[in-house]
DNA sequence: TCACATACGTACATGCATGCATGTTACCTT
DNA sequence: AAGGTAACATGCATGCATGTACGTATGTGA
């Protein structure tokens, strides 16, 4: 096609590349300052536009927000997610997403899920609906897992499945969060914090890596 | 007139119990809006005055937030910090700072420090910079415990101790700030949870006190 | 190349919360 | 009990961010 060899780009490639840049800045943005604090103007700057581009775009910051959310989303499922899903055994999955996900964390990006969590945590909002759904679907997922291994006696009796799915989720979010740029340890630290959380003892390969 | 039936008070009494009041309400209203949208109409309203006696008291709404999160530091210090420093044992101390942070985090004020910190963190705000402080202060201590530990053997190796113990109070904000009101799950997961960041093996009571 | 559509920039209006200045009420002193 | 001071209420001004209307530039199709 010609279109391929021009210099200029079409109309769809020029929305999609300015969309792409103005959800980046919107991510960064967010997992730095969260929902309130964020100042279309500074998202469109750092994204190399005005609030021009950003509304022709997106309806408005709360639509900004949740198509962030539904990236996010995205990438997360698609990185950390699927490939634990795959995985048969429970107790590997478990461990094998609380790894994914400290190292899907290590990307400035990813933050925003915590940040808006706690932001619109048991208030009612459209953003907090969203990622209130995308949770509790998680959690749904990751307590499915722990019945599983439950029952199959890898996982050792506790608190309902729920209710330490939810002290799963909760514990990786908040060691992940603290340990950005702390590799490796915040794969380590991500894995055994979840075993904990589980009633698993502590990975055998642990004691190897280090001195005391 | 009303000021009949009132109970007089001096002007002492009178500024202290307003400045609690205030104080509470302003502690509620930051754990569950946050700072950003956190009205100070809305604070003084709550406590049962005008912006008024709010800026009588403080003076403005920085001033307010710093007060209260010094206020949140005294009570958690004198209720969970201290017991937990006076105890003896390293794991003792460090699971029994766990057990006590997930009981005082039942009341709703509790989630103030873990909102203002993910809202200030890594920017330039003498809230922020106020959190830091005893987020720092908590870590040293905690991990001067870690150490402790690990000295003895009571705590097997791993990641360095200011890392590991940024990951226990990670864990442990993490946890409970998602399972306030799931009593008693919620003190046996903190246990559990920060247990499994110190590499321990899960407590022996635990699998007593469930059926699979 | 010319008219149209879409991407983007700019200027203005609105709402809202803070901070302050000025009143009003409760408490203390003599 | 009367004047004074501190506690508290109320109205106003300012700043800032959002949203929108309109102007400009760039790509598209005939």
């Amino acid at each position: 096609m010609k279109a391929a060899e021009r210099a200029r780009r079409t109309q769809a490639e020029r929305r999609a590349q300015s969309r792409e840049a103005l959800l980046e800045a919107a991510a960064r943005g967010l997992s730095r300052n969260g929902y309130a604090n964020l100042v279309l103007a500074q998202v469109a700057a750092d994204a190399g536009y005005t609030r021009g581009a950003l509304y022709h775009q997106f309806a408005g910051k709360e639509a900004l927000a949740l198509a962030v959310v539904r990236w996010v989303d995205e990438t997360w499922t698609a990185e950390v997610g699927a490939p634990a899903a795959a995985t048969t055994d429970p107790v590997e999955a478990l461990t094998a997403m609380a790894r994914g996900h400290a190292r899907y964390c290590r990307r400035d990006v990813a933050n925003v899920m915590n940040v808006l969590w706690t932001e619109f945590a048991g208030r009612d909002h459209p953003v907090g609906s969203l990622i209130t759904e995308v949770v509790d679907r998680l959690t749904a997922q990751v307590a499915e897992r722990i019945a599983e291994g439950r029952q199959s006696g890898a996982i050792p009796p506790g608190p309902p499945p729920a209710t330490t799915a939810t002290a799963y989720l909760g514990a990786l979010e908040g060691v992940v969060s603290r340990l950005t740029g702390q590799a490796p340890h915040d794969v380590e630290l991500a894995e055994a914090t979840v075993r904990g959380v589980l009633g698993l003892p502590p990975s055998p390969h642990r004691a190897t890596h280090h001195t005391r």
